[in-house]
RNA sequence: GGUUCCGUAGCUCAGCUGGAUAGAGCAACUGCCUUCUAAGCAGUAGGUCCUGCGUUCGAAUCGCAGCGGAAUCACCA
């Protein structure tokens, strides 16, 4: 890496000439802004005092001597503090040289053996279909777990189902009700979809049952803790809780229609997962660490028998981990479905992709388990991800305002088609190649839009940006993708052309300006992908693959290519292609986005 | 009210541990297809980086205060 190199040689540098140490790794090398000549840039400033100079001259000196140790530079030049350094041009055409070929260029290759970093993202709950929120959480969960795959890490998904407790009876009970027998099957409706409507079914006649019962005379609140149908639904879940057959077997009726419903939706977006937890199966744990925390003395009984955790000494408030009914809130579930996992990976790292809705949650998880005296509680690390706010304003189911997963696909899909056969360059394809086709850059729009912005960052989904296919989008990095794959066939086909590892790469002119940017975005693949994951970003991924594509396209514009008369000279340009088109399907393919070979 | 996050072009967003004249895309306007895919390229226009003070040789970036917005502070999940 040039940079490491420049980076010691200006340590010894340092010190040679002014006895300054420094530790080389945290020299700041930043890229040249374009109105100077050169390719990386040492700022002097911090160093002139110290060495009782100059800036200029300090740049100077530095300069001359960092070119005299590392054959690498070619020249430097020093404007005001700013100490910039060209990198020879064999230093480039042999990074070309040993990395043409490689189709996992810039992909570290996972360690499967060791101990893995645990993504749980998704965790749906079983009485709605998925919306638009969701998408975001599943499109982030998925791509972070590829990201950190790319920068070596050993990665298992996991989804924690929330397939039981109050919600999920208001939808058994209203479809017990008024179902009148409807299935998927008879009534061809989507699982999921079929039980969410059994669920706004509920909320409906709860309504009419709680002003009914104001207009006898009640007021609001006691209205809403005695309407008949939530004692029933209450009932029917603490009949589950006792394995009742009956309610047990409704139960599973219909969760298997929301599973079935959610991993069509899952294949769509192209995403999923190594394990699945069910809370059915895991909502029981978490009570003996509660137990184990108050014969440690950390938790405490309150009067009225609850079990509470006092934060208080850290800032925050007092937690109840135990009614005094003796049943289990949230994070005493959270709890024991860490020690679960840890115990299930012994992972290295334990990643929740969860809404920034929840930034209290985990705060307190964290402090909990640790004064449980489980350190890898520092292990645990929050994705906490911003909302997804519509044009005007947020998603409200009361509204009718939320954006349901399968529709937006579907819609995506149907405007991808649209706009395809407007261009109609794939008219010849078959149907099923089409329909392929459509999905991809449908997608490639949807994930783009949504990948592109910071995750910690609220976002707005604007329907009609999101299945643009101009400019900074995901359709664009498709059609530069699909633009190579289309040169390279040709150079293939009609010029004898063959791209393998380890060829010779030589041209007998000097690189051109277009040509050595997109090395230069090539060259930053590795340290892109590095500080990515270190950040779990992929939106750092998805502006990379953007600036590769833009660099791309302007070389590609003004710069001949199978035209080029000299075979030396096409045979590079298409190496450089060639990787280019690598890059970009391998950046894409950590957002979750197929790159087509045409388009 | 407490805590946390956010405020950059008309709109959506980049700007990493402080560095040169703050960048893209969309929208607007100009050019470029008999030539490797024009879903492209080149250009014009568009900014008190919320405000103020401070630290520094140097601040969009760090600190404090204020203004504006969001989330959260459940015996819901």
């Amino acid at each position: 890496m040039i940079t490491t190199l420049l980076q010691h040689c200006i340590a010894d540098a340092l010190k040679k000439l002014y006895n300054i140490d420094a530790d080389a790794e945290s020299l700041v090398l930043q890229a040249t802004s374009k109105n100077f000549e050169g390719d990386y840039t040492f700022v002097v400033f911090p160093y002139v005092k110290q060495a009782r100079k100059a800036p200029d001259m300090v740049g100077r000196e530095i300069g001359e001597e960092v070119q005299n140790q590392c054959s690498e530079v070619k020249s430097f030049n020093v404007v005001k503090g700013f100490l910039n350094f060209v990198i020879d041009e064999r230093y480039w055409l042999a990074f070309v040289a040993k990395h043409v070929g490689d189709k996992q260029y810039g992909m570290k290759t996972a360690a499967t053996d060791a101990a893995p970093i645990v993504v749980e993202y998704s965790s749906p709950n079983t009485n709605k279909p998925l919306h638009l929120g969701h998408v975001r959480n599943n499109l982030l969960g998925w791509s972070v777990s590829q990201l950190l795959k790319a920068n070596g890490n050993n990665v298992k998904m996991v989804n924690l189902v929330n397939d039981r407790g109050i919600h999920i009876c208001k939808s058994m009970l209203a479809w017990q009700r008024f179902g009148n027998g409807e299935t998927p099957e008879n009534s061809g409706v989507k699982g999921d979809h079929l039980v969410g409507k059994y669920y706004v079914e509920f909320d409906k006649h709860y309504k009419a049952e709680i002003k009914e019962l104001m207009e006898q005379g009640m007021d609001e609140e006691e209205a809403k803790k005695q309407a008949p149908l939530l004692l029933e639904a209450q009932s029917m879940l603490k009949r589950w809780e006792e394995g009742d057959k009956e309610v047990r077997a409704l139960w599973e009726m219909m969760n298997g229609w929301v599973y079935a419903g959610f991993d069509e939706t899952y294949q769509r977006l192209g995403v999923g997962f190594d394990k699945i937890y069910y809370e059915s199966n895991t909502y029981m744990l978490g009570k003996e660490l509660v137990q184990k925390g108050l014969d440690m003395g950390v938790l405490y009984r309150r009067d009225d028998g609850a079990v509470c955790a006092d934060l208080t000494d850290a800032g925050l408030d007092h937690k109840v981990l135990l009614r005094k009914d003796g049943t289990s809130v949230y994070m005493t579930q959270d709890l024991g479905t860490a020690l679960l996992r840890q115990h299930d990976f012994g992972a290295e790292q334990l990643i929740y992709v969860v809404g920034n809705e929840q930034d209290y949650h985990f705060q307190v998880l964290k402090i909990i388990l640790k004064r449980l005296g489980y350190d890898w509680a520092d292990k645990l690390y929050h994705l906490s991800y911003g909302m997804v706010e519509l044009p005007n304003g947020k998603m409200k189911s009361r509204e009718g305002t939320v954006v349901d997963a399968d529709d937006l696909i579907t819609e995506m899909e149907q405007t991808a088609a649209a706009m395809s056969k407007e261009h109609g360059k794939n008219d010849d394809l078959s149907p099923e190649q089409q329909q392929r086709l459509f999905h991809m850059l449908a997608m490639g729009a949807l994930k783009y839009f949504i990948l592109k912005v910071d995750p910690s960052k609220n976002m707005l989904f604007n329907p009609a940006e999101s299945i643009d296919f101009n400019g900074n989008t995901g359709p664009f990095i498709q059609y530069t993708h699909a633009r190579i794959c289309s040169i390279i066939r040709k150079a293939e086909s009609e010029q004898n052309v063959v791209i393998k590892a380890g060829q010779d790469v030589t041209i007998q002119q000097l690189l051109s300006e277009k040509e050595r940017d997109v090395i230069k975005q090539l060259h930053n693949l590795p340290a892109t992908i590095e500080a990515a994951a270190a950040a779990y970003s992929p939106a750092m991924v998805a502006n990379y693959a953007f600036d590769l594509a833009k660099a791309f396209n302007s070389f590609y514009q003004d710069t001949p290519i199978l035209r080029d008369t000299d075979r030396d000279t096409m045979m590079f340009r298409i190496q450089l292609c060639s990787m280019v088109a690598t890059t970009l399907k391998n950046t894409m393919m950590i957002l979750g986005i197929e790159v087509p070979d045409r388009m």
